[in-house]
DNA sequence: AGAGACTACATGCATCTGCATCTAATGCAA
DNA sequence: TTGCATTAGATGCAGATGCATGTAGTCTCT
């Protein structure tokens, strides 16, 4: 692969990257009140059968700095859509767990999402 | 092409992007004193034999908004790596050049750039 | 020419992010 | 047990970004 081409591909990427989201923050912000951070924190924790995760381990799933995750958590429990629990194996820990609401939210997002995804990824 | 494989795709370009962002932000950041965008704009100017850009020329193609490539050439100017020049034409308008100081540290971090996109975009 | 709509760029402001640092909890060694 | 290094997560802070808006220049219609 030459010089141009991967030059190209990282174009391509950030084309991509850029329409996607910019697209996906119109329409979960404006009709799900979800920043793009927040939705994807709650697709992971959806799409591994609601599972508990770790802060670190959310923090790497959506390439997000620790702090940063930290953030996107505390706006979700301030909002109500998970909560945060102890761990009680290492009390430094923190478990995210997904709410009821959560979930629903997650739900009523989650075709809007898809339909941004393919309209970028997928064209018809 | 399914959800899965449109929601995957997402998930690449965006594994993609985090990781290429983030080599060239520490590459570009701490050897060569320009931030991500500061050299894509750069490498827009360069590639295009070095005729005068508007802003919002340069907006689009680097994919961020008009507000912030205004800061990014402010940012470039007081690093004497462009001038802003008005435009004849339309005096609302402001072309931006590349100065010879702004060539010279295009060309040297050139290298470390294509470097970085090569080592995703093309793993030996 | 003059008024009003429009366009190009700059700037105030709020938000999000990463880095550095802080606190609390753990683990290891003496 | 005590002391020190390490780890998990939270937070202060500075920088970058987008939106809304401000300012200046242009265009159109009369």
């Amino acid at each position: 692969m030459n010089d141009e081409a991967v030059v190209a591909a990282w174009h391509d990427v950030l084309a991509k990257h850029a329409k996607t989201l910019c697209a996906l923050e119109r329409e979960l912000g404006d009709k799900y009140d979800l920043g793009v951070s927040e939705f994807e924190v709650l697709d992971r924790i959806v799409s591994n059968e609601c599972r508990k995760f770790r802060v670190q381990e959310l923090a790497d799933e959506v390439h997000l700095s620790q702090s940063a995750l930290s953030r996107v958590v505390a706006r979700l429990e301030k909002g109500g859509l998970v909560t945060r629990g102890v761990c009680d194996m290492d009390r430094r820990g923190v478990f995210v767990c997904i709410t009821d609401e959560g979930r629903a939210r997650h739900a009523a997002a989650l075709p809007a999402h898809r339909a941004v995804l393919s309209a970028v990824f997928a064209p018809a």
